[in-house]
RNA sequence: GGCGCCGUACCCAAGUGGUAAGGGAGCAGUCUGCAAAACUGCGAUGCAGCGGUUCGAACCCGCUCGGCGCCUCCA
């Protein structure tokens, strides 16, 4: 039974489904103004490996997560550069999707556009002029904040608290200092929309109970975002949306902590973010495995707490990851026969299995989830040292990239992750290159398999001076060498 | 000022009242021409600090300290 930190209660709360065997989940995604940061990234990768979770104890998941199209940033941004609106958000939607796909983050069953959803936008806030919740002031629309009693609920925060500390430069127009905007007039030249209250667009928050409330209904299970994002945008999603329908909005409130450099917040302001594929240029790394290593990475800690970002952090990333795809590598390869324990594969499986489960029901401990596999590695290598046989050792890699999947983890194959062998000298002649990996690593593959049979060669001399020449000469471009007891030598980066 | 998150070994990180998991790094050993991998062993008498509750606390309560964040756009 899968239990979640609720921001609303302020507990850990036993997850239950509105419909049986169905979730209904709603996630704040990005203003497309720029490329995204690893903060995106671990927000979008939290609620993807939730969905999987959900997914993978049986629920059907439908996800939907919203792209912010219209607001001050993106005209601004449009205007810097002297292009369209819209030609600034076609940009970094597209690039969003590059970045997210490279860190495995599967699409959203939906990812609504807040310029698609213009026509639910005017609907809900004229249900709330209606209501007497909202008022119109010169083609502005501001949402009364003192005329919903429970403003304040998700963020616990009152409105007396909020007031005293609120900035001198409020808007005079406002009834209370904290009446948020639902729809704003436009000057000329901004992305501007026909309404009741005169050419305008929305504000930032009602596209979010727009968008929720006409793809999942005006209840639905799961809301999540950035814990930045818990004051004001989802006090005021809550607000406008149980303000206009009189029924809960969302359950569940789930919120996930900021990425840190140095102990402080990445963000804008303080300029100490890297971009997600910023990452990806700089990684020494191929593409898709510096997307495990980013994945291993981002949940190597509780979603909900802060996470360190650092070089250093990365490569412990890495060096951990290394320790799985040798195994899968060991275990893809043939021999280790001998007296097998096939029992004991099934028993340590399982062991894993329900671990793996325990820790992710309590509140997608995914560090914790992590360890059940570490736990595993340990068991079967071990077991790999007595012997197993082919079918098991199937059996075990199937367990990893099953429980993985859930994760997004180990699902490369048996090559990907830089682990190659080099047949003996009598077998050179067999190509064994993977057919997936890209020309450039091919080019680059071949001038180690090249060394790498040189120094065999050199070993069958017994020319060992030659051989560590070699062996240090790929250890100083970062190649590992593994010598087999039969001969052949498998590398990795 | 209000509200909240976090504080466990060199690093990451479990543990949520019963006597400190796991991983990475490091060191030592087995193995190896040498290495690497794997395996074995070592590694916090202590969980920010101080009090309290308890037979017993990292875990509960109180106070204090430290780091971070939100209250303005922010994942």
């Amino acid at each position: 039974m899968l239990k979640l930190f609720n921001t609303l209660t302020g507990r850990q709360e036993a997850f239950e489904s509105i419909e049986p065997r169905k979730v209904r989940m709603y996630v704040c995604g990005v203003t497309v103004y720029d490329y995204c940061h690893i903060g995106h990234a671990r927000s979008a990768l939290v609620f993807d490996v939730l969905r999987r979770y959900l997914e993978y104890s049986g629920y059907t998941v439908t996800f939907v997560k919203n792209f912010t199209d219209v607001d001050d940033k993106i005209i601004k941004r449009a205007n810097e550069q002297g292009v369209a609106c819209d030609a600034v958000t076609a940009k970094f939607i597209q690039a969003y999707h590059e970045d997210m796909g490279k860190l495995g983050i599967q699409a959203a069953t939906a990812e609504p556009k807040a310029t698609e959803h213009i026509g639910d936008i005017i609907q809900l806030t004229e249900r709330l002029i209606k209501k007497g919740l909202a008022y119109v002031v010169d083609g502005d629309v501001y949402f009364e904040v003192s005329k919903y009693p429970e403003y304040g609920r998700l963020s616990k925060r009152r409105l007396d608290d909020l007031q005293a500390g609120a900035r001198v430069d409020v808007d005079q127009r406002k009834h209370h200092p904290m009446d948020f905007a639902l729809w704003k007039s436009s000057k000329p030249g901004e992305p501007a929309w026909e309404s009741p209250w005169g050419l305008g667009r929305p504000g930032w928050h009602i596209e979010c109970s727009a968008m929720s409330i006409r793809h999942l209904g005006e209840t639905f299970d799961i809301h999540g975002g950035g814990m930045d994002l818990i004051f004001p945008h989802h006090e005021n999603e809550i607000a406008q949306s149980c303000g206009a329908t009189g029924k809960e909005f969302a359950r569940y409130w789930v919120h996930n902590g900021f990425v840190q450099i140095n102990k402080e917040k990445m963000s804008k302001s303080l300029g100490n973010f890297f971009t997600i594929r910023e990452i990806f240029e700089k990684s020494e790394w191929p593409e898709d495995i510096t997307g495990e290593i980013l994945r291993y990475f981002l949940l190597s800690t509780h979603y909900h707490g802060p996470l360190d970002f650092s070089d250093q952090a990365l490569t412990e990333a890495k060096n951990a990851l290394n320790g799985f795809y040798d195994l899968f590598h060991r275990l893809s390869e043939a021999g280790g026969l001998g007296e097998g324990d096939d029992g004991s594969l099934r028993t340590a499986v399982e062991r894993a299995r329900k671990s793996f489960i325990q820790t992710m029901d309590d509140n997608l401990k995914t560090s914790a989830a992590i360890a059940a596999l570490q736990g595993l590695r340990s068991d079967v290598n071990k077991l790999l040292g007595v012997g197993l046989s082919t079918e098991s050792r199937q059996a075990a890699r199937q367990a990893f990239r099953s429980l993985g999947v859930v994760l997004g983890l180990f699902q490369l194959g048996r090559w990907d992750f830089n682990v190659c062998v080099v047949p003996k000298p009598a077998q050179l002649v067999l190509n064994t290159f993977p057919p997936a990996v890209t020309i450039a690593r091919q080019i680059r593959e071949t001038e180690i398999d090249g060394k790498v049979a040189q120094r065999i060669e050199a070993k069958k001399r017994r020319d060992f001076k030659r051989a560590d020449e070699i062996r240090a000469e790929l250890k100083s471009l970062g190649i590992t060498l593994e010598d087999k007891p039969d001969g052949t030598t498998r590398w990795k980066r």
